[in-house]
RNA sequence: GUGGGUGUAGUUCAGUUGGUAGAGCCCCUGAUUGUGGUUCAGGUGGUCGCCGGUUCAAGCCCGGUCACCCACCCCA
């Protein structure tokens, strides 16, 4: 019986074109990172099961986990993310230099069915700074945020980061009257809002509620559009994390970030989440999830001992970037047509198999990407050849060549040829 | 886990009230035996997802099953 040709569901599998987008999306990520002094690391894939159950939540290391038991009898999961490795990696070292600002570019893996945009195993961009309880960290990893979508050229009326505050909602809801016993309702409620009609939200939050007063008031605050509403700042008077929001508000007004917008509906749906939270979605409608999300977490390192180390940092799905940057056409026509080299080595018969090899060498050590024929082709072939690639330039190497040293040299795109030595072709190719 | 849709050539798809399987593109060969694109002539390629049922006869009808896609849940 014939195996299947197909991954199993879910499983990462890239030509050769789609690992080439997929490696400019990651490359530039890379570099947003370095140019904001982010180190590169990495964790293992294989991961305690323990380490999510505690505070990723429920769904995520429960239902949606690649776990199983090993042959030590371990309980053990595939990273569904990449924060509790990070948390613990930091918090087992005694000498580290805080703050630390570190990067990573994840392989992750969830159990759920595969949509768009949704897969089970996935490239997940990470970015933190951990030990610093300043708001210039929120603000460092917004800014890299922005930083990356400038770099892609996106413009900002196709996205927002939309960001609001963990604890800043508790207190809120607390001022509106929620309990706390239904505040993570509230919370799971409010996460709804866009995804549902009007009426059926309202009636959702009453039930969350369980008083329609407290949900109307919860209503006002969700749908409050600016910090300075006069409603809000009477319901938050004398709050100290209305305080905190309303300073962050001031750093991003400041330094111009206006593709940030204080949105009261953000909530996250990870655990261990507690102060800023924000995500980038994209505004077209094109792709409805969001393509980031992040915040601060001021317990996740904690777990691991004594050491109360603050974070702040964000998730970044590259396939769901990736199929943001394709429906806006940013993705750049040389990234996907690029050709693998500069010039294709024709080769008229096996006797000259030696002698095009020399030639590659020879190019190559001069920097130039050459592809030699393999094929065997008839010679039109081998043109053809090099046609499908995209590569600009062949040269034919023949018994006429080898003797006399001096190779023709065609340029496919006008059909001129060009004869002379290795290093004259070469110099022409450089 | 829930709901909807689709499965026919490498690929995109057509296929009439049930009557022996089709097109474009791709690929291969030649015209052009040392030079690609355009053109022309020819060609390869399908257990119609799989299993069963109805029928003289099934790609088409019925039942089941699997796979993929989309949406929900959740989330990157």
């Amino acid at each position: 019986m014939a195996l299947s040709t197909k991954p199993l569901s879910g499983m990462r599998q890239r030509l050769p074109g789609e690992f080439r987008v997929e490696k400019y999306v990651t490359d530039t990520l890379s570099l947003c990172s370095v140019q904001a002094g982010f180190e590169e690391y990495d964790g293992p894939v294989v991961e305690p099961f323990a380490l999510f159950a505690a505070k990723s939540g429920g769904e995520l290391a429960g239902k949606q986990s690649y776990c199983f038991t090993d042959r030590g009898g371990r309980e053990v999961i595939l990273r569904p993310e990449m924060t509790p490795s990070l948390a613990r990696m930091v918090a087992a070292q005694g000498e580290l230099q805080l703050p630390v600002r570190w990067y990573s570019m994840p392989l992750c893996y969830r159990y759920e069915r595969p949509q768009r945009g949704r897969v089970r195993e996935f490239l997940q961009y990470n970015l933190d700074i951990l030990g610093s309880e300043s708001l210039a960290a929120e603000l460092e990893v917004i800014l890299v945020l922005q930083g990356i979508m400038n770099l892609f050229r996106a413009p900002a009326s196709i996205y927002r980061i939309g960001w609001s505050s963990r604890r800043f909602m508790a207190d809120a809801l607390a001022r509106c009257g929620v309990d706390q016993s239904t505040r993570a309702a509230v919370f799971s409620a409010i996460d709804k809002r866009d995804k549902m009609k009007g009426e059926v939200w309202t009636e959702l939050l009453a039930d969350a509620c369980a008083s329609s007063t407290i949900a109307d008031k919860v209503a006002s605050l969700v749908s409050a559009g600016s910090l300075s509403d006069p409603w809000l700042m009477d319901l938050m008077q004398g709050s100290s994390t209305f305080d905190e929001i309303v300073k962050f508000n001031g750093l991003l007004e400041d330094v111009g970030v206006t593709s940030a917008v204080f949105s009261p509906g953000v909530v996250r749906g990870l655990d261990y989440y507690t102060g800023i939270v924000f995500e980038l979605v994209d505004t077209g409608g094109e792709n409805n999830r969001s393509l980031c999300g992040g915040g601060r977490y001021d317990d996740l390192v904690g777990l691991f001992g004594n050491k109360k180390i603050s974070g702040v940092g964000f998730g970044l799905g590259v396939l769901t970037l990736t199929l943001f940057l394709e429906t806006y056409s940013l993705i750049p026509d040389s990234v996907k047509k690029a050709a693998p080299a500069e010039v294709y080595i024709a080769v008229l018969s096996p006797d000259e198999i030696a002698s095009a090899g020399s030639l590659a060498i020879f190019f190559r050590r001069d920097g130039i990407r050459v592809m030699m024929d393999v094929s065997g082709k008839k010679l039109g072939k081998q043109y053809s050849e090099a046609e499908r690639y995209g590569i600009s330039s062949v040269v034919t190497v023949g018994p006429d060549e080898v003797e006399t040293g001096l190779y023709r040299m065609k340029t496919l795109s006008d059909g001129v040829v060009f004869t002379g030595s290795p290093e004259e072709l070469s110099r022409r190719l450089r």
